[in-house]
DNA sequence: TCTCGCGTTTACGTCAACGTCAAACCCAAC
DNA sequence: GTTGGGTTTGACGTTGACGTAAACGCGAGA
């Protein structure tokens, strides 16, 4: 009666979970270090379950998003913590609401970056068709350089 | 005939711009060291003139929307060259296409963040309500907590 | 048996963007 | 004349998130 490999009960090695997350084991040691994760070990070697994969998810994204992994490792804690207490949950729930704030602040500076960097693209448009068209496409079509690039390459 | 000081040709000593862009002498000094700024000197102080001004607008502008002072370096050494080549131009604008795709790969994931935070924030809020209804409004209004935690500041 | 290849620990290095002294200088005021 | 304020250079400190190197363990395979 072996483990089905799909089932929550599946484990990891470090390598897997580098692979699929693109991160390097130096960065899931390190995160380990600073308390963010908790891989079981076998022998000397760590060996990551389901749960540490959400975890390292959630660090992702957090990360993504602008949190510093102290702020992730809190958030995390507060996750595990809250069946515990229900001044627990409130502190949770007020903490959430701050990320949620900032979150959205955040994304309103954002907004702002990204019209201004829209409005001098488009000033740059306007310069270049007058000067020289032909340069247009080239900035234009990011994918198609790229493209270009890689095949290029030797 | 006296210069005009509203004139292009009115000079700054750094304090006055630290004061007016809110930054401090050693950034101005750092930002020099990294060849971003390069202000002339009255024996051994740093005389900033109209185009330092501008070019240090453009870095803090530039610092707002994401890039790094080393790309922010390049666009302006871009736009020196700029009356000589076109080229620079286009490559500017790809820059400025390519942070754009990144802040809002960045925004799409905050969105994703505040979703998710949003939905705990729910889910607190239901088990607190059946739990202890009384500690809602604590973690409910944020504001009137900061409130109170400034008027108990001794 | 010997060598791969992956794993481990410990410890020091790096990079960005400044902050924080320290020591010295200049100039004006009291 | 010395006190004070602003400036300079130089060097080291800081913080976060790892990178890198050294030195070793361990099981698999030629």
């Amino acid at each position: 009666m072996p483990t089905d490999l799909r089932r929550p009960e599946r484990t990891f090695a470090i390598r897997q979970l580098c692979h699929e997350f693109k991160v390097t084991p130096r960065a899931l040691r390190f995160y380990e270090d600073k308390g963010l994760l908790t891989p079981a070990r076998d022998g000397m070697n760590r060996v990551y379950n389901h749960r540490d994969r959400v975890r390292l998810q959630l660090i992702l994204r957090g990360k993504r998003v602008g949190f510093s992994l102290n702020e992730i490792r809190e958030i995390l804690d507060l996750y595990d913590h809250n069946d515990g207490g229900a001044a627990q949950m409130a502190r949770s729930l007020k903490k959430f609401r701050e990320r949620v704030v900032a979150l959205k602040a955040q994304r309103d500076d954002i907004d702002g970056a990204i019209e201004a960097l829209e409005a001098g693209c488009v000033r740059l448009e306007g310069q270049l068709a007058d000067l020289r068209p032909d340069l247009l496409p080239q900035a234009a079509d990011y994918d198609a350089t790229m493209r270009r690039r890689l095949d290029a390459a030797e």
